[in-house]
DNA sequence: CGATGTCGTGTAAGCGCTTACACTGATCTC
DNA sequence: GAGATCAGTGTAAGCGCTTACACGACATCG
């Protein structure tokens, strides 16, 4: 195909083939790679027609392993199935390459078991930091990332209390903020569709939130009905179809994100339902998706980019030595769309 | 904290922390690690539970740079942003990890220059072999990819005629074929969005798809009204508007992809022309999304999972010296929902 | 003008791992 | 019962890179 291949003379050339080519040690190479003004200008190009002329690539193992120092930085998301942690994990990785930072992603699939496997992985590749979501993990994992003193920093939630920085919003109040709404519009009886609340604390809070704003409001305990299924349009649908098949079923369905939320609006149309009209459904994340379904998702608007952003930031600091993380906590808003109404008589 | 760590005596252990804990050498734990059944089992189990106290995981590229294999496969896809790739990238990983592999992400944001840039990167991580999207690249890309001998697989088109090996399908014939219903539904003016066609050989073989079946009905070719915008729903939504703004607009829009078509979709709504009555439109993948705008987008399902699953498949068999990987071509078939009507008269 | 810096470069010691090879006892074979 | 075989383990040589240190060649200075 090409004249400059004749055969496969070295499968692939290393710092010792482009020193030798351009008649340099390979001191001078790698200085050429990492710390260019510290070579005269002349040995610089030489060195860099070499490299370019062999077309050689750093072995990135021989790096981390020599230099001690992967410039990586390591995120654990529940998933990449749906797009709810895409647009964060976007903002963040654009804020680490800004900073000449890699990003590497694995999931988790939600579980802590094959979270744990994915941190040893990460720092087996030589993570410099980790992202995770949510403080949930068990005290292995704790132990794991203390003794390799790895920094973490904790995303999509924020406590201050933990021992790890987070940077996030507070799910619950927010989740309380969009019940006393759901309430001031009369709803006495509330469904929620939530995630598995135990090892996931983002869930179990907006949960929380709820049960919080209905004691506030002195309704009882029993008035919420309460269903938990992963999150996937189609167990948001199935588990509406749950809360609302019972003799006195609610008048407002909170769902724990809008995943969950865009299921139970299409379940409520097969079913025949107006929306708001016989029943109120509500969401959480404005995901894209929250506004092009019809109705448009009322849903609790988080600020995905700016978290992601944050986050690069802050662990960059950190690796710089700037002190340790803080935590940060950032906003939620409402966006009261067109799925919430007023309770039906 | 933990009562297990004092202080930090050494921060990351080695293989050779566990062969001093345990008593025997460097060489039997990695064994232990490897290929555990060529120890015996006393000592593996010794070696095992030093490896557990230390919380010992094995330094990648260490492993890497001495066993010459890092059972890794690197996967550039244009963009994660929207769901276009999730799907047959979730495939494929789960497939990987079937045969103990890992797969590593990238996302060149449709840019060929980031592409190589993103191929260099994963090369020197180690990948063992690369998962493209689609055949355009720079001859000096080629040839890199060629001087290091990685196994290349392209996937998301079939071209049995490249040297590359590839997996997916005809995308000129898939979108071929909604045209012939297109303009068997009597429509004679053809609006089309798609995405920037040069460095781009999906989006501009299904135009050429298009203009083919115009061609085999005698349509001349002004009567197709191109419009190449990056795959957003604003951007669809922006350029449906701009092709519908002519003096003779078409009758159907027929979108390189879902993504612009649901932004076609949002755009003729708040144009207050109604789908398929005013204006047919059509996409192309059939991504969750597509079933779940109103009305349901009638567009061409393309075998995400599969493509993914074996993709893998053909990857894994090549690194098992299983012979080159032959090109593969799978099914796509039109999804014809409720976007698509006869022509207005 | 010899002592002192400074700058650009080379030398070589690892980084943590795998693995070819060597070694040691057992077990087996005739 | 001596030699062959073999399973289990140790020894040590790298894998490709970075970087502390050494070194020579100048420029600078009192």
């Amino acid at each position: 195909m090409t004249a400059k291949a004749p055969q496969a003379p070295r499968p692939v050339p290393t710092l010792e083939d482009v020193a030798r080519l351009a008649g340099v040690s390979t001191a001078t190479v790698s200085r050429c790679l990492n710390t260019p003004d510290r070579v005269v200008k002349s040995t610089r190009d030489r060195v860099m027609s070499a490299v370019d002329q062999l077309g050689y690539a750093p072995n990135f193992g021989a790096r981390a392993l020599a230099a001690k120092r992967t410039n990586t930085i390591g995120a654990i998301i529940p998933t990449m199935e749906n797009a709810i942690f895409a647009r964060g994990l976007q903002a963040f990785q654009e804020e680490l390459g800004l900073h000449g930072m890699t990003l590497l992603v694995a999931s988790s699939s939600y579980s802590e078991d094959v979270e744990r496997e994915q941190i040893r992985t990460l720092c087996a590749r030589g993570a410099d930091a980790l992202l995770l979501i949510g403080h949930h993990r068990s005290q292995g994992t704790l132990d794991f990332l203390e003794a390799r003193s790895v920094p973490v920093l904790v995303a999509w939630v924020y406590d201050p209390d933990k021992p790890q920085p987070s940077i996030g919003f507070d799910n619950r109040a927010a989740m309380r903020e969009m019940a006393e709404l759901v309430i001031a519009k009369g709803h006495r009886r509330i469904g929620v569709i939530s995630a598995p609340c135990d090892s996931n604390d983002r869930a179990s809070e907006r949960v929380q939130g709820i049960r919080e704003a209905m004691a506030a409001h002195a309704l009882p305990a029993d008035a919420m009905a309460l269903h938990e299924t992963p999150y996937s349009i189609e167990n948001g649908a199935a588990a509406f179809r749950q809360v609302m098949d019972s003799p006195d079923p609610p008048t407002a369905v909170m769902c724990g994100n809008d995943v969950l939320a865009v299921g139970a609006l299409r379940a409520a149309r097969q079913m025949g339902l107006s929306v708001p009209g016989d029943v109120s459904i509500t969401g959480f994340d404005d995901i894209e998706l929250a506004q092009l379904v019809d109705p448009p998702l009322t849903t609790v608007h988080v600020p995905h980019r700016d978290m992601g952003r944050m986050a690069a930031r802050l662990l960059v600091q950190q690796l710089n030595g700037d002190g340790p993380m803080a935590s940060t906590r950032l906003d939620t808003y409402l966006c009261d769309r067109e799925t919430l109404g007023p309770a039906p008589r």
